[in-house]
Order: C-alpha cells, then sequence, then structure tokens
DNA sequence: ACAGCCCTTGACTGACCAGTCAATCCATAA
DNA sequence: TTATGGATTGACTGGTCAGTCAAGGGCTGT
C-alpha cells in the first residue's frame, strides 16, 4: 500500500522522539548527547538528523507537540457552561493525568522548557504566555459574574494557580512528594481547594 | 595593617561571586563560559580558579549564602508570636524584597536550582526540602490552632505557597509580569490573599 | 527485472571550553 | 634591603560533542 513507506518513517520518526523523551529525562537536556538519544532509540548516529535539524528541534517538537494539546484543552473547558471552580478542576485534572500518562515527557517540557528562562523558555515564550492568558479569562469572568471575588487581579490568580500545579509536578519530579494513583487525585483536589477556598478557617 | 592583604583576596573573591550572577542570569550558567565570568569581573581567567575550584562551585556558592539566609528567615517569622497569616506575608515579603534588591540573584537561584531538577536541583535537594518543611509546620501549626482549616494537608498548602511566589518571580524574569515598586507591593499582598483567602466569593 | 529514490549508517571534522600550570608580580615582615 | 609566599596572569591541553557527509541498502513503481 502507499502509506507503509511513509508510515514507517513516521514510526521511526515517533521512535526517536519518544527515546528523547526518555534521555533528556534521565540526564538532562544539556548532560546527554545526541548519540545517547540515537542508542535509546535504536537507530544510527546520523538518522537522528534525517528526521530533526537539531539536537533542539526535538526538544522544541517535544514541548509543542503537547502544550498544544493543553491550550486546546483549556479553550474547551472554558466554553463549557459550568462553574468556574470546575473548569479550573478540569485543567489542573488534564495536566496532573498528563503527568500520570507520562512523567517523563512532563518532567522535559516543565524542566527544560517552561522553567527555563535562559533558553527554551525564551523562546516559547509566546505558548507559555497563552496558557496565562486563558487561564486569566476563566477567572476575569468568574468575577465579572460574581462567582469569585475580584480581590485578586485575574492575571495574578492565573499564575498562582499554574504555579501551584508546576509547583506539585515538581514536588512528583523531585521525588519529595509522594505519588500514586490515590495522590493525583488528592493533589487535583488540594489545589483547587486551596486556590479557590484557601487556607483560612471559616468564620 | 594585617587585615589589609586577607580583605583584598575577599574582596575580589566578592568580585568574581557578583560578576557570575550577571553573566549566570544574562547568558545562563550552561550557554557561559568561565572566561566570560573572568572578563566581566575585570581578571585573569586563572583567577577564577584560584578561588574556586570550578565552575559549579561557584553557583553552589550562590545558592546556598542566599538560601540558607532565607531558611533563617523563616524560621525567626515562624518563632514570632503573630498569626500564619502575617507569618506567610513576611516570608512573601522577603522572598520578594530579595529579588527587589537583586533581581540577577533570584533568576539565578531559581532558574539555575530550584528548578534545575536534573542538575544543581538534585545536589541542593536538602536544602531545598527544608523550606517546604519549615513552611508545612506553619500551616501545621496554624491548623492545630484553628486558624487555618485542615482540608488541605500542611506539606500541600506550603508547596502551593512556595509555589505561587516563585511564578511570580518567574513572571517578572521572563518578562510577563509588570515590575516596579508597587507591583512588588501588590504582589506580597495577591500571594497571601490568593492562598489563605482564596478566590471564591464570600457567601 | 531494474532504475530511482529515500532511508540508513557511522566515521569523521571542526569548534568549543573547563581546568592546568609555569611564570611573574608584589605586599609584607625580618 | 631582601626573602617569602600568596596573588595574578593567560597560553595551553585534553576531551567532548553537535553536526556533516559519502557510501550502502532496500522498497516501489514501471
Amino acid at each position: 500500500m502507499a502509506t507503509t513507506r511513509s508510515q514507517a518513517a513516521a514510526d521511526k520518526r515517533r521512535q526517536i522522539l519518544d527515546a528523547a523523551v526518555i534521555t533528556f529525562s534521565d540526564r538532562g537536556f544539556h548532560a546527554c548527547r545526541v548519540s545517547d538519544i540515537a542508542d535509546q532509540a535504536g537507530v544510527a548516529y546520523g538518522l537522528v538528523y534525517h528526521y530533526f535539524a537539531s539536537k533542539d528541534k526535538i526538544l522544541d517538537t517535544l514541548f509543542l507537540e503537547r502544550w498544544t494539546v493543553m491550550l486546546e484543552r483549556i479553550r474547551e473547558v472554558d466554553a463549557q457552561a459550568v462553574p468556574a471552580r470546575e473548569k479550573l478542576w478540569a485543567i489542573a485534572s488534564f495536566i496532573v493525568d498528563s503527568y500520570r500518562h507520562d512523567p517523563n515527557l512532563m518532567k522535559v517540557i516543565i524542566v527544560e522548557v517552561t522553567r527555563a528562562a535562559n533558553s527554551f523558555g525564551a523562546r516559547h515564550m509566546n505558548e507559555i504566555r497563552e496558557a496565562y492568558v486563558l487561564l486569566g479569562q476563566i477567572v476575569e469572568k468568574a468575577q465579572a459574574a460574581g462567582s469569585f471575588r475580584s480581590e485578586v487581579a485575574p492575571q495574578f490568580a492565573a499564575l498562582a494557580f499554574y504555579g501551584a500545579i508546576e509547583q506539585v509536578l515538581t514536588g512528583w519530579i523531585f521525588g519529595v512528594l509522594a505519588q500514586g494513583e490515590a495522590e493525583y487525585e488528592q493533589a487535583k483536589h488540594y489545589i483547587v481547594e486551596t486556590i479557590c477556598g484557601g487556607l483560612d478557617a471559616r468564620e
């Protein structure tokens, strides 16, 4: 069939990307060599450069693939007619589930891109900023509707919400926070409860 | 006098550390060369190795110098007989003021150490974890005293609080969040208000 | 059957840079 | 004045690694 050849090529490309996730995650982008990725993928060194123009482009691809899906998910959630608290829960849930599904990939995205202000973070600033903007809009609409109070600027609330999520993932990545099915669900609840409910005791 | 010589040596050492802050901050730890630091400090390449065993040790020194002060400040704040909300405000205030006083240093600490899970973050995991532990204890005591509700695990609340702060600093570092005297003060208020008060509207 | 083309290989190159070291400088003390 | 030893210099070395390239392999369509 006509697609066999191109299908095989797509598979090889994917094979290299998957190997890169493991390699970047294990040793870090800077510390690992392109030959490590090739070894991990079980292909020759040169083949990596047949599919990707540079080592950088591999990480760009991994980041954009996943980040784009996340942005779409945020837009989709925001379009639903549910309370803001539920929207935030759905977004926290999506990110936590992304980690559950592929912790290595999320580690790479967070450690090497969203937190790397000097290298990849700067290159993908627009995509990262877009997430803050979308989250800010959710908060802003909730404030206008009266379900969130207006004490905190929407843009700022978005940062705090996303920051709490990223810090929890970082806790898992560093191994300072317990992991497991129950912990993942618990985390979603805690994140929303902290940001929406606050720590203060009820009068 | 007897201290002239050793004083001059201490000054040179400080000069190199200050130059490293600027250089690491501008280009990132991995992207910059030791010769950049020497140039920035106005000293010969070899002198850097007279004062520091390696490029890594320079970053270790910068991080530990500042982190130790922060941990002390957290302990000091916790020892005071004030409400937990005020304790958290004082800590957020200290970190924001650290950024105000030396944004480059805080950028280096956050970008190259506390968020670098594969390299320096792993090496300084104990010091980083200690901050979470101390913050968790503040929350725990407040919950026991009834001023914070017990819905969220203390350890988790600590992550969310610290995560919100770090995300705000990252916003400033990336240039996606407005900076200035008013913004710094505003940020302290927003952080505490979000984490303690929550976003939900009051009934 | 076979020509064409893309896939695949891995040795090689050129550049880069952390860390070394032998030589020199100079403040201090005897 | 002169000896001592830490401070200072910068050329050099050794190793690393991203990216290149020329050659071989095998699928595909005619």
